[in-house]
DNA sequence: CTGGAAGTATACCGGTCTGTTTAGCTAGGG
DNA sequence: CCCTAGCTAAACAGACCGGTATACTTCCAG
């Protein structure tokens, strides 16, 4: 499976769209050039376009890559949560990829503010991924039998999302905390 | 106090700003260049440069007004509750300007994302919003006699902004309604 | 009536952006 | 042995960026 979202990837390819995600995540895409991230990996220009195209198509490939790494913590935790524990453990991952990512918040939700095409790829992706999460949370909802699994999952989604914002702008200590801790409060009340 | 936070405005700084409002709203603050702004509103560049000295001021100008007539419109959402009331007035106050200023979440967190230099003021002045609104919420459930205010604001602020966020990204129906009553449904247990 | 503030019009600056092109080097497999 | 994929090197194109300079007009207040 990590062939099918990487698929034979040249070592030049693998660099280059290493450092990209670095310089995205962290700088914005609108702010890093194709001169910037050939430099900054040691490939010429050429080489990026050979492989990925067109920026764009490089920006794509970064975001699907990194949503597909979250993902894959996000079911990684779940799997080995206890009984009753999997939708806090959606929160334990959350904790666990912003203390290696950094506090910029979510790349998607970044890059839909950056790149404001009303047709771009970007905001299929985001709102796929959103979705994704709100799914998963009505299921382990209703694997735990809550009374109205819809309702709840958003809210879990809600809180959520504040807790990646939050934890971005700062001044709020250990808001990912506090949103496991509501949405514990949440299942047990469900 | 509209005087207050714009002083003595020049009528064609006064269309500047406007159009630059919507337009960074809109379609982003690296999208958007200053030819565009000034032929938009038709005014020539020397003019934008005389009023604001560069595009980061004009940036920060629209920030920060945007941001006042925010907060204008929480007060006066949260004067106008009933006893009891004033904490879900607040996402009243959200639905209205989110269905008033148009679906691209908040323009502070977008400028955040855009904008990425670590001393940059757009990063104080998002702070310090959300710190606003922070002690907003907890004032009120202070004033309610709420068990332990800190901790339930913080829950308040999450439901807060991932409602702003999903109302965004879409695919959620009445994320903001959502939120509403999930904050309804703390103060009344707290 | 006169001076200064506000604004228009237009041209220009150096720099950076995405994207392309031409040329040549290297290593591995049929 | 040679062909091709993968890569380096370096220049180039055309557009756009934020910002500045010069010269002219309009209008109101002291």
């Amino acid at each position: 499976m990590t062939a099918d979202t990487a698929p034979r990837m040249t070592p030049a390819a693998r660099r280059v769209l290493d450092t990209a995600s670095e310089l995205f995540y962290h700088r914005g895409i609108n702010a890093v050039g194709v001169d910037l991230i050939a430099e900054t990996s040691g490939v010429t220009k050429k080489t990026i376009y050979d492989r990925f195209g067109s920026k764009d198509h490089l920006v794509m490939a970064y975001l699907r890559e990194r949503d597909g790494r979250w993902r894959a913590l996000v079911e990684h935790h779940i799997g080995a949560a206890g009984p009753g524990e999997a939708v806090p453990a959606v929160f334990d991952a959350l904790k666990e990829w912003t203390a290696a990512s950094g506090d910029r918040g979510c790349a998607l939700i970044n890059a839909r503010a950056e790149i404001t095409g009303p047709n771009h790829p970007v905001r299929t992706l985001a709102a796929e991924e959103k979705q994704w999460l709100l799914g998963r949370f009505t299921g382990l909802l209703r694997a735990e039998g809550a009374a109205d699994p819809d309702a709840d999952a958003v809210e879990l989604l809600l809180l959520h999302e504040g807790a990646v914002v939050m934890n971005d702008v700062g001044q709020v200590t250990g808001a990912i905390d506090r949103a496991r801790l509501a949405a514990r409060r949440l299942v047990d009340r469900a």
